[in-house]
DNA sequence: AATAAATCATTGACTTCTACAACAATCCAT
DNA sequence: ATGGATTGTTGTAGAAGTCAATGATTTATT
């Protein structure tokens, strides 16, 4: 009979490693957290043909705040070429779609529709499960305190 | 005159988009954070002909642990392949070498050569300088306890 | 008012990254 | 000793990132 100590990783080639100096390398840390989130979140996404790009922008189509094109490549750190790309995908689903801005005709806000709404609410809901089971190794008060850090150290202590 | 309040990006298309629910995603924040820090320490190790990858190989082959490539890949969460290229260039340079692992002659370990150490040394000064750059916004404490909630994310507490 | 400069979305070309399958050498289990 | 698994490596196909150019529109300058 074999005991598995519970969520450590069998044979652990990682256990190893953790000792180096890299593990306090906060590039690496944002970058190891996310690649594992992402796997979780990618594989919760795709029983809604999502991924985390297009998740993130149907979600700020979501947010009644009506984002820019140029707002959305700013705020997601992408290339506006790229936001052209994952809008088109979306509004050829027909959950959001493209409108002239009101104060500038040359921007395209993008908003979601009913069915947009629909199937972000839905998603969400896997996204945030699969968010937490990346984050289980933390208790809720410290998941908390992890993101006011990450948002504080984003745009200041004000937010 | 106009006075320019410090840290505030100008126009700030940023502080419109804030307020939108996925700013408490996890996967956003740390993707944002993780973004604005691969800036500054790209520009930094640019000068040592280095990118954040590279660097952080360089970092494991001068950690004394001798690591193979295979536990360079699972602990970098890259494809053992991407590891292969990043250890040739840096092999190429005379930084690191390959040497057959003792136990298992299928597995290269990768360690760092004398110059490999010099030129670790230096870039770490710069790469500590750029995140410490991109970690302005934070009191030192709370750098410190970032880090550690994020190191107990990925591998539990006892670390 | 007229012109120049800047900005937005879009396209296209190009490079880099990522993921995956196949392979020889080597190790491990039976 | 044989079969199955693992390691490094190569190659490839697709995704993602970067960058310059363009038409439409706005803003700034004169």
């Amino acid at each position: 009979m074999t005991i598995e100590v519970q969520g450590a990783k069998q044979g652990s080639v990682e256990d190893k490693l953790v000792a180096a100096s890299i593990t306090s390398d906060m590039g690496f840390l944002l970058a190891k957290l996310h690649a594992a989130g992402s796997v979780l979140n990618n594989r919760a996404l795709a029983a809604f043909d999502l991924k985390e790009r297009s998740y993130s922008v149907l979600i700020l189509a979501n947010s009644g705040l009506e984002p820019t094109q140029r707002e959305l490549a700013d705020f997601l750190s992408l290339d506006p070429s790229q936001i052209v790309a994952l809008v088109d995908e979306l509004e050829k689903r027909r959950l959001v779609v493209r409108a002239p801005g009101k104060l500038d005709r040359r921007a395209k806000t993008v908003t979601a529709t009913a069915a947009g709404a629909k199937l972000h609410e839905r998603a969400s809901e896997a996204a945030a499960q699969a968010e937490a089971e990346a984050l289980q190794g933390l208790e809720t008060a410290e998941v908390a305190t992890l993101k006011a850090l990450l948002r504080k150290a984003l745009w200041g202590g004000a937010v």
